[in-house]
DNA sequence: TTGTACGCGTTATCAT
DNA sequence: ATGATAACGCGTACAA
């Protein structure tokens, strides 16, 4: 309704000041009297002025462009994407311009990375391999350059924040939903791939709840590449590599996959019709994963809010440049969503805005 | 960077035109030539010209109203609460304003929306009786002012859309789980309270995954009154009424609970060391569940999203009143969040912004 | 059909 | 220490 809030002018005009005399007050500027300043400050708390970020942003002329850079599959990409697109959408009327730039070797992000930095006023990245992305990171720091993480951190930069999973919890829960389901003594398979961090933190947190439990035995890891998840790129090789497990250990229980081998794996399961005998446990929701957790093959998936994690770097990372927003945190860490048969629809290409 | 978007002005410049000229093409006000609108129409798509959404908030002095009413479990509406103060914190610079009435009993919060009326341009609402809040509904819509429902729907009215749970799937996914956590043959107990519209769906959802499923037994319901969640409010007749179910059953494998007395369930399976044989799913993530969900006593609790509840009914309510914004759909949907012991800390209070 | 001119609330520059 | 004034990009009433 008509509940006009307060404005400068009007406070100006109340207390007989100018208008420059309040700006200097409320962004303190400095060069304004005591006794003024605390007049002032009383009747913005009286009648609780609110500035007007429009006003605000018009004024400022806010500008800025954000560059992105990643090295991830493409699938997963994709819905980080989405989010982007949001964000995008809600803040280019603001002044938000984005820079994307998508690689295909780690070697290529760095080159993209490098290039950015005389076009960009602030940096999110999700460095392939931290630990040589890290002087990288730190040159645009030095440059009053702010950089954020997300999807994979690189915490011994000085990036602002990191915002994505905790893989290593991201393995534990996994571990708690393997032992839920699990209905008897046996062994469990773990799938992946030596040169992968990700998956090794995965891994490891698995271990972390189940090393005190007996009644399962842990097998493993056998190593199967992912190819990045292209379902055609399996081989008769790899098939029979994930049969022989199957053959070889006949009171396996479980498989537990944290690479996109979720696919080959939960196709072999089926094919030999081990459904009912072999629980399947992965990461992430990669389209040629969905018929299999519809089918019930695969039990389960963990996801970590792919959306989310394009969202909102670009909002807070946004919010820094223009507004001078604080940050409190160094890690924004997204939620663990356990995605099943049937709440499957609501993690596929699900969002609100 | 300095990548300065266009504006109106520049595209009058440009094509030797005058403001007003592309202001009406832009949001076709008509009185225009038709070439000269083709004229500008190219020379906005070649140039990409960005509509600066600052300016136009202030320009339309956008200022409105939006009036939320609930009556809600308080811990409940806590949660929701977070995701509207945080909406609010974002949008107030734009010119939102609130008026939030909490109801705590059905009369008043008919009461509290009526009063609501000459006061607000929107209203979004949590109908307790959806039934008997139809007609006030349509009287807003009548008048102009859109309405939204959120938590609980009034589908039979011409609310605009609703934001909130899918009660039924709800149920099924707490089937799934119940289906894939019970590891041996015997009966789950539902507890729920027959005049709670949400428990009602919930236990049907909950048949429809387990109907042809001749491992388990279902029995009950068995009626539960949740006092509203309140610990204390529990007395020993409660106790014993749950203890009964479970010494009654010897083959008891799984409690099912659709209301808050999820908190009773769990203390008394506790007390009676009944932890690794029945397993207990229930729905929301409330204080006093959380202990037992640490303690694995809860082994998942189902939940919908509180956060979101509350920030994007209002987000979107907002863009439909100064933007104009349409709605393409008439429900917005929750996830559906399986929450476990692991990933407990991510769903308790946890949101970005 | 097209153009002119003012105002929205804030910031920033230049006077006083 | 304080005030006046011109932007910022867009909407709108009014004039041509």
């Amino acid at each position: 309704m008509e509940m006009k809030n307060i404005t400068i002018s009007d406070i100006a005009e109340a207390l007989n000041l100018s208008r420059s005399t309040i700006d200097r007050v409320i962004n303190n500027r400095g060069s304004v009297a005591k006794e003024t300043q605390k007049k002032v400050l009383d009747y913005i708390e009286k009648n609780d002025y609110k500035p007007n970020r429009a006003a605000k942003h018009l004024a400022k002329m806010t500008n800025c462009t954000i560059g992105i850079s990643y090295y991830l599959p493409e699938k997963f990409a994709a819905q980080i994407k989405t989010g982007i697109e949001d964000v995008y959408q809600e803040l280019k009327g603001y002044g938000l311009n984005l820079i994307i730039k998508e690689a295909s070797s780690f070697a290529e992000q760095i080159d993209q990375i490098k290039e950015m930095k005389s076009k960009v006023d602030g940096l999110m990245v999700a460095p392939w391999s931290p630990k040589k992305t890290n002087s990288l990171i730190n040159k645009f720091i030095e440059d009053k350059i702010p950089v954020v993480t997300f999807n994979r951190d690189a915490p011994e930069s000085n990036r602002l924040f990191y915002f994505g999973c905790d893989y290593f919890k991201a393995g534990r829960i996994s571990g708690e939903l393997i032992k839920k389901i699990t209905l008897t003594a046996g062994k469990i398979a773990i799938i992946s791939n030596d040169d992968d961090l990700v998956g090794k933190s995965r891994v490891q947190g698995f271990y972390s709840i189940l090393k005190e439990n007996t009644f399962h035995q842990i097998i493993g890891p056998f190593t199967v590449y992912d190819h990045f998840g292209i379902s055609d790129a399996y081989t008769q090789k790899d098939v029979n590599y994930i049969k022989k497990i199957i053959e070889d250990n006949p009171d396996l229980k479980a498989f537990y996959v944290v690479n996109q081998s979720l696919y080959l794996v939960a196709r072999v399961v089926k094919e030999m019709g081990k459904k009912d005998q072999i629980k399947v446990i992965g990461f992430d929701l990669f389209d040629n994963f969905i018929p299999f957790l519809e089918e019930e093959v695969i039990d389960a998936v963990i996801c970590q809010e792919p959306y989310s994690q394009g969202y909102f770097p670009v909002k807070i990372l946004f919010e820094i440049l223009v507004e001078d927003r604080e940050v409190e945190k160094s890690e924004f860490i997204t939620r663990l969503e356990v995605v099943l048969k049937e709440n499957l629809n609501y993690y596929h290409n699900y969002h609100y805005l």
